[in-house]
DNA sequence: GTGTATATGTAGAAGTGCGAGGTATCTCCC
DNA sequence: GGGAGATACCTCGCACTTCTACATATACAC
């Protein structure tokens, strides 16, 4: 199969990145590989994208970070939701639903009729 | 009340005025008024956002142009659909349905409850 | 010891939306 | 005559995000 296109909207990475955090403490390549699971590989996170990511929202206080054994036994960095990144999630959610109903709308033009 | 907030997606832009150009020859002041108003008002393209981004789309030839009077008796650019762009409207309507499937799928988390 | 998966990171290029500014016409109203 | 506001177009530069490509290091299987 070929690998899965991507183009991701801007700013929809950090928002998948946060919901997958309220999952609890969890690594980069974790997330990574939890985002693509769960979208059955509509999405791919790519490591360029990743990291500046998770560096801007720890910048921000979305994110804190402690270095911590993984399940292999190497290090990896866990990342956890503080509150202020739980405000921002809560956020950037009502954005997404709001967005998207819109584009919904506009989407409907043509097609007058709901099957 | 307060003017929209926008911080529209990257990308998402360009989908809404192909969208909205399948209405048929349209000017750009229009489209965005169509834009704000079909979204009621969650969706608003400023003016530093629309010109560019018709421009980019026409010289991609996904629009093509021609100045006629519009309603009020002004001169002014009326776009249309060409079959390239139908295509591209195609494959980008296809791609934002997989991308909020997606992120659907991963709000999802959370909440397994629906209502 | 070679390759693969895990795990993190940076640098530069490309693309896109926004804010701020500019130009011009038409209509309404005083 | 003159001002305000809507219509209608445009450009410049900033800020931001994503992607490609590259770089590093460990653990494990063969």
């Amino acid at each position: 199969m070929p690998p899965p296109k991507n183009e991701l909207p801007q700013g929809t990475l950090d928002l998948l990145i946060l919901q997958v955090a309220t999952l609890g403490p969890i690594h980069g390549y974790a997330i990574a590989q939890r985002i693509q699971q769960i979208s059955r590989d509509a999405v791919q996170v790519l490591q360029g994208s990743l990291y500046p990511a998770l560096h801007r929202l720890e910048n921000k206080g979305f994110l804190a970070s402690e270095w911590k054994d993984s399940e292999t036994g190497r290090e990896a960095k866990f990342y956890r939701l503080t509150a202020k990144g739980r405000r921002q999630l809560k956020s950037e959610t009502e954005n997404w639903h709001r967005l998207s109903e819109a584009v919904g709308l506009i989407l409907g033009l043509v097609k007058g009729e709901s099957s």
